[in-house]
DNA sequence: CAATTTTCTGAACACCGTTTAGCATACGGC
DNA sequence: GCCGTATGCTAAACGGTGTTCAGAAAATTG
């Protein structure tokens, strides 16, 4: 009976499609090219039948989302070999931020619908929701990171989580205003935009690191 | 000949009524319901009326956004009442973080307006657009107070604007990351954030203080 | 082959930003 | 006061958007 399987299949087929289909307007195009429309010529269907596998818009660039979690992944994954496997867990963090920074560079629109869309998680239900579904595990790790910083004696803070949320607000804040053109008249080149970041990160890193490094007094 | 100066001054009344609109639009109902026909509705125009007075849409959003720099004024103002007249600039520098952060919390719709939206500006005249109009006035108090401290040997940096971006972007960061719901499960009040934004901004101080304050060793 | 279920679409709806042809009104010169 | 003109304004339309739904088309079943 493999024929409700191969429909099956059919169907999941056609769904990973449009997603596919939504990912490379977004990549090539941009954002404002991404309409259901396109995406119907994309694939070869008529509008209304993105509706029967997806319910909204909303809810298919949820999984276009999804997708640029996934990709990010890898930049994470890249400067993290990058870094190479000594690297101590201060180092990897400085790596995390490079790869969420050059990610962006390399995919402005993918960013932007991944944080700066109207998002709205619709208050109320959050938990099924943008980064809190797909992006946790960047998320997590970046946090474990810094706890493994701060157990190896490199940071001195309070809270693994507040710490990564700060860290994370510092290069997305940076990028996001890199990316939005705020900053455009001080940062002519990509490679000085990457540069502050760095500067930032060693700046943020330096505040937290232990003041007095353990220096045993000789009475 | 008053006659024609009144008609000027009627001119420039509607415009800046156009304006007024758009902004309380935003600021009521948000960014989405923000439409030229909801605008002329508001306004008691007919839609093609406001092109009378603006180019476009995105002409006249330039102008909401201006307004709402002059709202951010405010908020800075505040702060900086707040810290006292006798703040160090270290202190103020804190001021203006705040001031942004509260603004972003208390004017949530025009955050966005100002900072998130497509923007694109329109690689090549990136003068009078954005925040490099109205926004630099924000932008160089800060870097000025960055300055300030470091003159006054509080912070240790190469460059004040460089300092003042990374400041900027660290509240900025932090600040979209809370608006747009990412961390909604870590910062479940706007206490809670922004009591983060004041743990951040520390840690970036911190990271500026001079390391050795000039401790002459006794020989 | 006929009946039924599943999959798909054409056409419509209400909205959007924007343009244009034309309608009132208010003005300046006689 | 009247007339031509310049000004301010708008109704209607254009092409776009997301979305819905009745019904066509295709595939599966008996």
């Amino acid at each position: 009976m493999g024929i409700a399987e191969r429909r099956e299949r059919e169907k999941e087929a056609l769904r990973t499609g449009i997603v596919e289909a939504a990912r490379d307007i977004v990549s090539e195009k941009g954002l404002d090219a991404l309409s259901m429309r396109s995406i119907a010529e994309r694939i070869e269907y008529s509008p209304a039948t993105i509706y029967l596998y997806f319910k909204d818009k909303e809810e298919l660039l949820g999984e276009v989302i999804k997708a640029g979690f996934e990709r990010m992944g890898g930049y994470v994954h890249e400067e993290l070999a990058m870094a190479g496997s000594e690297a101590d867990p201060a180092q990897q963090h400085r790596a995390l931020g490079r790869a969420y920074a050059r990610f962006a560079l390399e995919n402005t629109a993918y960013f932007r619908v991944m944080f700066e869309l109207p998002n709205v998680p619709h208050v109320g239900r959050m938990e099924d929701c943008r980064s809190v579904d797909s992006g946790p595990a960047a998320k997590q790790l970046l946090a474990e990171t810094i706890q493994r910083a701060m157990d190896a004696g490199l940071y001195e803070l309070e809270d693994a989580a507040t710490g990564a949320l700060i860290a994370w607000g510092l290069v997305h804040g940076l990028t996001s205003l890199y990316i939005s053109g705020h900053c455009a008249m001080m940062l002519p080149s990509q490679e000085a935009f990457m540069e502050v970041v760095e500067t930032a990160m060693d700046s943020l890193g330096n505040g937290w690191v232990p003041r007095e490094t353990a220096k045993p007094p000789a009475p």
